[in-house]
DNA sequence: GGTTCTTGTGCAACTAGTTGCATAATCCGT
DNA sequence: ACGGATTATGCAACTAGTTGCACAAGAACC
């Protein structure tokens, strides 16, 4: 129950119209949290009915009309309270690690193109994340705003880069696979 | 849409009752494909009905009765075919990162416990992995089906590993809290 | 020999997320 | 000005997963 708090989140960082969260969703929040924009406009619908947005005043409130929202205080306390509230960590699913054990049982025949399509989703992911490292965390900015966002993506950056040397190992196990293509990026 | 494959894998390794399946899903085939015993027992139902498995002949096959299920031919092939099948991988979703995320928005009042919660929790998990590591993949066994189920087992240890390693650098970047304990274990 | 505990099975209702489509406004070439 | 592409918003139906409860059979209590 989480995606009316992203929402929160991504609109504090910046008043948004429905499309532009959308387009942040598909980047940065969306690394962690994906949302599709019609979840998103549904979350909007509820969270003003609630009291927690509001719509900036436009011209004519119509469809296909711009409409930008931005936070109400009672928005922001939702979130800090969430935040700050005990979450047991949801169990995870992982489609890829449960066909690995199908394989061990019915055999390898298949897998071996997707494991390296995989693979090279991962490492382009990975190359994304280290570009906005780059970008964005250039060293030196050590305030704590930027120190824990830096945290997060580094999250992202670690998790792709295990992701990467798993499935090059995976390839590895086939029986009558070529080695992965080495990643020769310098 | 995996969990009947799940169960498929299941039942191929070891025909099961519900309840059997209900404990391996707390322990192993959980640890990548959580389910709980209604969603087990309700697509069970629904892997007979397609004459994916059935039950092996009972007593009575009454109420309150242990009904114990296995792979029909027709189960073992759609497992194959699953396994083989391309899968675009589901987009992440992860609380934590996402709360962190919003602690530099909002602050990070509050999330000191939750962190060190899941840090210990974590940490279990990875004993835990560490453990059936010890004592179901001794070195020296190399069959192809071992060292497939090695390989998952060390993504399991590799994610834990990794979330260990973050939680504590997130505890470290809290602005008035102590670092967390070290993990003295060997 | 009734009571309560544990094990095993299952339905129903709810919540979250996905897929598919509909509709309005605007922009752009001709 | 007209007709198709693009931008922006949104509803409805479906699928997957979660929560809460119900009920039957045997064990164990005493």
């Amino acid at each position: 129950m989480s995606l009316p708090h992203a929402i929160l989140i991504a609109l504090l960082e910046r008043p948004s119209s429905g499309l532009e969260l959308t387009r942040r969703f598909d980047r940065s929040i969306g690394y962690f949290w994906s949302a599709t924009h019609q979840q998103i406009y549904r979350e909007l619908g509820k969270l003003e009915a609630e009291g927690h947005i509001r719509a900036l005043p436009a011209q004519q409130p119509a469809r296909g009309q711009k409409k930008r929202y931005e936070v109400l205080p009672a928005g922001r306390a939702e979130l800090g309270r969430w935040t700050a509230a005990s979450q047991d960590p949801k169990p995870h699913r992982d489609a890829m690690l449960l066909r690995l054990r199908a394989a061990a049982v019915v055999g390898t025949a298949g897998l071996e193109a997707d494991l390296r399509r995989h693979l090279d989703l991962h490492r382009l992911q990975l190359a994304e994340y280290q570009e906005i490292e780059k970008r964005d965390f250039p060293p030196g900015n050590d305030s704590a705003q930027a120190r824990l966002q830096h945290l997060v993506l580094r999250a992202g950056i670690e998790l792709e880069t295990f992701w990467t040397q798993w499935l090059a190992e995976a390839l590895a196990e086939l029986p009558d696979a070529q080695p992965p293509v080495a990643d020769d990026r310098p």
